[in-house]
DNA sequence: ATTAGGG
DNA sequence: CCCTAAT
């Protein structure tokens, strides 16, 4: 992965954490009770472990991963399932929005179960190759986002197949195809799926978590705040993505030969948890892993998957053949910003086109673009022969990728108003807040005069490398790396301008880059679209700035997102971390689940933890604390520099001890990460430094000049407070005490320490 | 929200 | 640097 941790703890016997920790100031302030037993934890907490799970992605060799991911997803399977089941909420949540629906038709009886050794055997496949045979009815009403219990047998038959198990003996039995799954059963594979049987079988199809949308989103308690529903008149749909896919149902991630994991499509799913989500973004790394070892990478992960079930080609040919395509031959030409998939089509004819899904409604776009100057040329002429060429370069783009909306209506609205305001807020974005990029070979062609065949676009090998993707307006939105959500369209070896980052974009002294937590929230994808305000910091870093645009890319939840990853080189070089707090811009209306603090609006990081997701999430790291989880996590420790000892002690001087708000003001106000309560700290420690010998005192030596004044300060100010305490207590204190106190000061320093 | 102090 | 209690 991309990030590292940057600084481990080791001080003073603090344990090291796995993870770093937001600042003071923007922590919520509640009693520690009321902490711990909120079904919460902070969202920066929540931030802080889901970056955990990253590393620990990261550091996870490939053999490995399996190893701890299946604990894991166990956990958040379990988790999963015993929410749906505890959970009667019924709580709205509208996460996704498939504009348009991609479904396979698959009425050739070749699809059957009987022909489908692969499946049976467990052989690799997927959620989509699962559906198209036997489980048909079960998938149709997976689209249409209805039962619960047979998602869970759908997804849990996939989990336990030999796909992600090297022996099927370590896994649950499979569900029979055909049969229709009874509640003990679906029960049963639950369990399994969900833990005692995952621990053995490492999940590597993370399309396996989307199996469950429609339950999952009825029963989704992250809308269940405590304030939602009763006392909310208002009901917050964060609809975060619009998977708007191209062409047919192929979920095909491994032919961009990216080898960062991405969103992964699901054509058929509905509308999957945010936790789902982020799962299926771990698990991704997987999927991609097993899906590039597919020698052939010009089918599809359908075909793959059909392929690599079948002993011999012939068979897979038939079946091949057999698929319900109004299509013989297919040219793959577009590939979606997501994925490879057969987002553009160059056919024969234009007579292939347009191919309707099984709504009957047309699910592409089908658009001519036509050389200006030049030959003109269309794909499959131009691979019978390049003589006779067709003037028209043919694309088809089944779907894009929507970005963010959030939608907020009131409770008493009916089921069409809502289906009209989501209408209206998806036309509105694609009306004008949108406008579509063209990428060849991962980069971007801006130059709109251009054409297609100048630009390349319209030959033959470079195809498969064009992409589009919908980009917010400029004037809606300023200018980021990622806008329309194109994570695969990031070429690993094409060096991404340092520009992307915007001007702010800086180094560090290490040439590593700080990451806002802010955009980890974006990363993440759990923030809700709400105002954020978070005036503190995570001591991540990405390696380079390439990783770091990378891992962003790769979560283009908000367009957004690059904009709010402000880097500051320190000023201090004592101070590598240093790093300035990002106000998010987002103006959307937060949702009900922003459950921070606001009697100070301003330091607070206003985000929503669904409590569904913060369980589920919780569970991710290695260690499965899900009780310890709701403890906070420790802030990155940043040691005092010199000079700030120097500004501290000075301040102190001046100001005296007991005042460290003053102190924080005065001397520590541009340093946001600098509590008045890290300052008394300090000041405790310096203290204690002081009075200890040299050869016993630990980590950058401060100048004994310093001690001393620390030693005569201390020694001054706590003569004063005696002074003070004697006046205003006239009677009860003992003379001979205070006079002991102000003896053992050195007072003939007094004047040194105020001059 | 601050301050003080133990851990 | 964390946590809590007391202001």
């Amino acid at each position: 992965m991309v990030l590292q941790k940057r600084l481990d703890y080791g001080f003073n016997g603090y344990q090291v954490p796995t993870i770093p920790r937001a600042t003071r100031s923007a922590r919520k302030r509640v009693p520690f009770r009321k902490r711990v037993e909120g079904n919460r934890i902070s969202a920066f907490d929540l931030l802080a472990t889901v970056a955990g799970t990253l590393l620990l992605d990261k550091e996870s060799s490939p053999a490995s991963n399996n190893a701890w991911n299946a604990e894991d997803q166990s956990a958040v399977e379990k988790n999963n399932v015993k929410e749906e089941r505890q959970d009667g909420d019924q709580s709205l949540k509208l996460e996704t929005c498939n504009v348009s629906e991609l479904v396979p038709q698959t009425n050739d009886p070749n699809y059957s179960s009987r022909e489908s050794p692969s499946l049976q055997n467990g052989t690799q496949f997927g959620v989509t190759s699962a559906i198209t045979t036997s489980e048909r009815l079960d998938y149709q009403k997976l689209i249409n986002g209805k039962i619960k219990n047979e998602m869970g047998g759908l997804a849990c038959k996939v989990e336990t197949g030999p796909f992600v198990s090297r022996t099927p003996d370590d896994c649950v039995e499979p569900v029979s195809e055909n049969k229709v799954l009874t509640d003990e059963e679906l029960d049963r594979t639950n369990k399994a799926s969900s833990g005692e049987v995952a621990d053995k079988c490492p999940l590597e199809d993370p399309l396996v978590l989307d199996g469950k949308p429609p339950a999952v989103v009825s029963s989704d308690s992250s809308i269940k705040a405590p304030s939602f529903g009763e006392h909310d008149p208002f009901i917050s749909f964060p609809i975060q993505q619009y998977d708007v896919n191209v062409v047919s149902r192929d979920d095909d991630e491994k032919s961009s030969g990216c080898t960062h994991p991405s969103p992964i499509r699901e054509p058929f799913r509905s509308t999957p948890r945010i936790g789902d989500r982020r799962i299926r973004k771990i698990l991704a790394s997987r999927y991609w892993k097993v899906a590039l070892r597919s020698k052939n990478a010009t089918y599809s992960n359908y075909d793959e998957n059909l392929k690599s079930g079948y002993c011999n080609r012939s068979t897979y040919k038939r079946l091949r053949s057999g698929r319900n395509f109004p299509f013989k031959k297919r040219k793959f030409l577009h590939y979606t910003s997501e994925s490879n998939s057969d987002g553009g089509t160059i056919g024969e004819g234009i007579s292939d086109l347009p191919e309707k899904n099984i709504n009957g409604k047309a699910s592409i776009l089908y658009s001519k673009m036509h050389g200006v100057t030049g030959e003109p040329s269309s794909l499959a002429d131009q691979r019978k022969s390049f003589n006779s060429r067709d003037p028209h370069v043919k694309l088809r783009i089944k779907s894009f990728r929507v970005p963010e909306l959030f939608i907020e209506i009131p409770e008493s609205a009916t089921v069409g108003s809502l289906k009209r305001t989501v209408k209206e807020a998806v036309t509105a974005i694609l009306g004008g807040g949108l406008c579509v990029g063209v990428l060849l070979q991962g980069k971007k062609v801006r130059d709109d005069n251009k054409t297609l065949l100048q630009t390349g676009i319209s030959r033959d090998n470079q195809m498969d490398s064009l992409g589009f993707s919908l980009e917010p307006n400029p004037s809606h939105t300023s200018p980021s790396l990622c806008p329309g959500g194109s994570p695969l369209t990031l070429p690993h070896d094409i060096p991404l301008p340092l520009a992307s980052l915007g001007e702010e974009a800086n180094f560090l002294s290490d040439n590593s880059i700080l990451i806002h937590e802010a955009a980890w929230f974006k990363c993440m994808e759990l923030v809700s679209p709400g105002k954020l305000s978070i005036k503190s910091y995570f001591g991540y870093c990405a390696d380079s700035v390439y990783d770091l645009i990378l891992f962003l890319a790769r979560y283009p939840a908000n367009p957004g997102l690059v904009n709010q990853v402000t880097c500051h080189p320190s000023t201090d070089p004592c101070i590598p971390n240093a790093c300035d707090f990002i106000e998010s811009n987002n103006d959307c209306t937060a949702s009900p689940t922003d459950m921070f603090d606001k009697s100070t609006t301003e330091s607070k990081a206003l985000v929503a933890v669904p409590a569904m997701s913060v369980e589920t999430l919780a569970a991710v790291p290695v260690h499965k604390k899900s009780k310890q989880s709701e403890v906070a996590q420790r802030r990155i420790r940043r040691p005092f520099s010199i000079s700030e000892v120097e500004a501290l002690v000075q301040a102190v001087e001046k100001l005296g001890t007991g005042r460290w708000r003053d102190v924080k003001l005065r001397a520590f106000d541009n340093a946001k990460h600098r509590t008045y309560v890290d300052l008394k700290d300090k000041w405790k420690t310096l203290l204690h430094t002081a009075r200890i010998s040299p050869q016993q005192r630990r980590g950058e030596p401060v100048p004994q000049e310093l001690l001393d004044r620390v030693l005569n300060a201390h020694t001054y100010w706590s003569q004063q407070q005696a002074k003070q305490q004697q006046q205003q207590l006239p009677e009860s204190c003992l003379p001979h005490y205070n006079s002991t106190m102000i003896g053992s000061g050195r007072c003939d320093d007094d004047e040194n320490i105020l001059g």
